[in-house]
DNA sequence: TTGAAAGCGCTAACAT
DNA sequence: ATGTTAGCGCTTTCAA
């Protein structure tokens, strides 16, 4: 336990000059590796920097850059494990490419969504991900103006850049699935009431599917955030669900972490999965593969969509990539595993 | 689908100025509000403020002002729900108190986690925090230096605060839980050949309660990560483990994804837990309480923990807390669940 | 109550 | 090959 001990100013180019006997370009042109640097001289520099510790600052040089290396990110909500993968594998190929990440999550609300974009944009970050974009009260859109290159990864909308799966089709995909299964009573289980475009999307999917088939569509949404993400006893209304005389033999829910609230409330009421009830989710959460949980999904291809994501907003910002914004539709695939099987005969 | 057009740069408090008619002094002291500016002026000033969308240059500012409201956070792996909850938390806590978040994974290997923490640096982040903190080859420390706080939460280390439970005596009532069933041959299941201080305390916590008891240690670690984090079919050497003659009868893991690891490779293998083997875990991640698994483990109050360490380095920020590094023991718990019962007579 | 001026640490054009 | 200089956008004395 050493003392934290009085924080010194940090070393400047200014000091590592004196040092070194030398002007503050030379050194600034050590620092940056510029060309016609006599060698010696270099080791000069070199040893002072080393002498005072010095690290370059920065802040000045995004200053007079007038432009930085940071990516200003927007999570939904981190507590949800595919956005925390999303978030894992944009970092490293982010910082792969010299870019830092600075984040906001946005769960919590609206105003507070508001709030850390407006900050993120007054650090001046060089581009803006949105691994969530609710979208509806489009604040979020006045408050970045057409300042900066903005990405929507997993998420859409219509004033940038898009690089997701089509949740559409995708939702159909796993729809037709329990049709396929024999299944009548389809339920979709949607999110909480702030529902974004893309989960507006797999509901249509869902609906579509559904009408194809010329079944009856039904669509139930949590009141509040389900059990896994925030304690909560709406689990109750679940168990109405379940238990109701024309009660679901399916159920597709908007994301994995829902299905596996679904899973549970199944299991707690007794109902075997998938003998009574199939259950089929969206995004391959790492943990859905495990034999005990073993859940029928659609699975997003995380690590392409992040590289491309990045690619794509290192692109913009660097003008390398100009023009209208495009929209990268990647492949989903649909995971049958053991949530999901024929529908029970009466 | 608009094109993104082509991006003017931002306003500047110079150009606000000149609209306004008055001068930049004015105007920085209507945006920081400082007392003593005409009500008509400020009125002035906000019109042209709306008129040309202007945002304050966080960049700028901090330069001069010689300080960022920067924290850094340097997480082991955001793959792990419990990290990623944690990042969740602090970010909440800091946002309230108008500090943003940069971060850096560091999951993949020492090098990359430098290159992270002395960027962070360079970026004159106002504090660091490590959710995780491998402190083999103190490389970190050194880059560091004595410039700035640090606080570590969930890890531990001897050069900053430290906001944690003991782990020590968290591991000693886990081990003593499964002693209480009646197992003899109790594994501990290590963290990665990396293991940090609060790994190496959870072991040593295994040890004390099993040398108390005279039993024999056995400490067994994957060779790679497990396969809930990567694919990796090392599995086939944990069936040796689980199948061989003196087969464990209760296995401890360093935290909850191991464990779940553990359960799956349990289930595959036909092992019924807990009847044939008891597992418990430590972390308590959201996932651990559903029905299917019901992980019995130790609950870390996470929250609690997140508020403290933000508290603290923005506190050491400030300067309001003051001399030598702190460390904060909170209070765990012991969750017995289902995946724990009485040792199977033979 | 407002304005003028200095300067934060750095880069980059230009001069030497 | 090295040095001089003019800012980047802002805050913050100090003067008017």
């Amino acid at each position: 336990m050493t003392p934290p001990r009085s924080r010194q100013k940090p070393a400047t180019i200014h000091d590592v000059a004196r040092l070194a006997e030398l002007s503050k370009s030379t050194v600034s042109n050590v620092i940056r590796g510029a060309p016609g640097v006599n060698p010696e001289t270099k080791e000069r520099v070199e040893k002072a920097i080393q002498a005072l510790g010095y690290r370059p600052n920065v802040v000045a040089r995004q200053l007079v850059q007038q432009r930085t290396t940071v990516l200003g990110i927007v999570i939904g909500d981190l507590g949800n494990p595919f956005y925390a993968e999303m978030a894992k594998l944009i970092e490293g190929f982010a910082a792969a490419r010299g870019f830092q990440l600075m984040f906001c999550n946005t769960q919590v609300d609206e105003h507070t969504e508001l709030k850390g974009i407006r900050s993120l944009i007054e650090h001046r970050v060089a581009g803006l991900l949105f691994l969530a974009y609710a979208g509806d009260a489009d604040g979020a859109r006045l408050a970045v103006g057409d300042q900066l290159p903005v990405v929507f990864v997993t998420c859409d909308a219509d004033w940038g850049d898009v690089v997701a799966v089509d949740d559409l089709a995708a939702a159909t995909a796993a729809t037709r699935h329990l049709i396929e299964l024999g299944h009548q009573r389809i339920i979709y289980f949607a999110d909480t009431v702030r529902e974004a475009r893309a989960e507006s999307a797999r509901r249509d999917g869902y609906l579509a599917a559904i009408n194809e088939a010329g079944l009856a569509p039904r669509v139930l949404r949590w009141h509040e955030r389900p059990r896994l993400v925030r304690n909560d006893d709406g689990i109750r209304s679940m168990e109405a669900i379940l238990a109701g005389p024309d009660r679901p033999t399916a159920i597709f829910a908007a994301n994995d972490l829902h299905a596996m609230d679904i899973l549970d409330c199944a299991d707690q009421y007794g109902l075997r999965v998938p003998e009574d009830l199939s259950i089929i989710g969206f995004d391959d959460i790492a943990i859905s593969r495990i034999a005990r949980i073993s859940l029928s999904t659609i699975a997003q291809p995380k690590e392409q969509l992040a590289r491309i994501a990045v690619e794509l907003l290192i692109g913009r910002i660097r003008g390398d990539i100009q023009g209208r914004a495009m929209r990268h539709s990647l492949d989903f695939s649909l995971l049958k595993r053991r949530t999901t099987a024929r529908a029970p005969h009466p």
